[in-house]
DNA sequence: GCCATAAAACTCACAATGTGATTAATATTG
DNA sequence: CAATATTAATCACATTGTGAGTTTTATGGC
């Protein structure tokens, strides 16, 4: 039954999953532009995260201020099993449609 | 480099991939619903080639019509070089997301 | 205390994608 | 010719994607 991800917001859930206990915008960002190379803007983060939280499959409390320059508070970001579960579905139905292309992509 | 795909686009263009000679509007939805069991309207598809094509990702070729009740010609599509590139990239960046969540994600 | 700087979050208008209900075009069958 | 089958096309609207710019709140140096 309907309810896809964009393909950004796969990125993004997948960053939060793997990013754990340390999953705010910068991270998110961070983790997103190391692993695919693809340059990200903040407020695209922030804007994703905003929505995904409204559809219930993400999370979101504030941190504690750190001790640092600019140690402003985080907010940091949990997948909730909804989102668990919507990632998933995306993610197999994309695989399973790839099955068998390898050696018709580019080898690059 | 900018130019990625959206979700669906990346089915379609995986479907295109896999069905070879015989890509058109009914068999793409066709091996869309059949790989993914996700639910594909035919206008959704209509619409994403039209745009692919315009983007010079995908281009197009009528066939003739066919000696059966409701023989149309079939308007076929095949990926251009370009349309392979950003099909191999956007599903490498992905993959790259991805590595390692194995385990996290649901098993069902 | 005050100003410069840093880190993080947020806003928002606009662009790109996704979708489904509906209509059109052509063919065969009876 | 009317009924039906197959495919394509249209189109308004919903959802997602994006980036330039702004705000908030902290520290460091003077």
């Amino acid at each position: 039954m309907g309810d896809w991800l964009g393909e950004f917001e796969q990125l993004v859930l997948f960053a939060v999953l793997q990013l754990e206990d340390g999953a705010y915008g910068v991270t998110i960002r961070q983790a997103i532009e190391d692993r695919t190379g693809r340059q990200v803007s903040a407020g695209a983060v922030y804007t994703t995260l905003e929505r995904l939280e409204g559809r219930g499959l993400v999370l979101s409390a504030w941190g504690d201020p750190t001790p640092e320059r600019g140690g402003k508070r985080k907010r940091y970001y949990r997948l909730r099993p909804e989102g668990r579960a919507a990632l998933t579905r995306s993610w197999q139905a994309l695989r399973a449609m790839a099955r068998g292309s390898g050696r018709k992509l580019e080898s690059t």
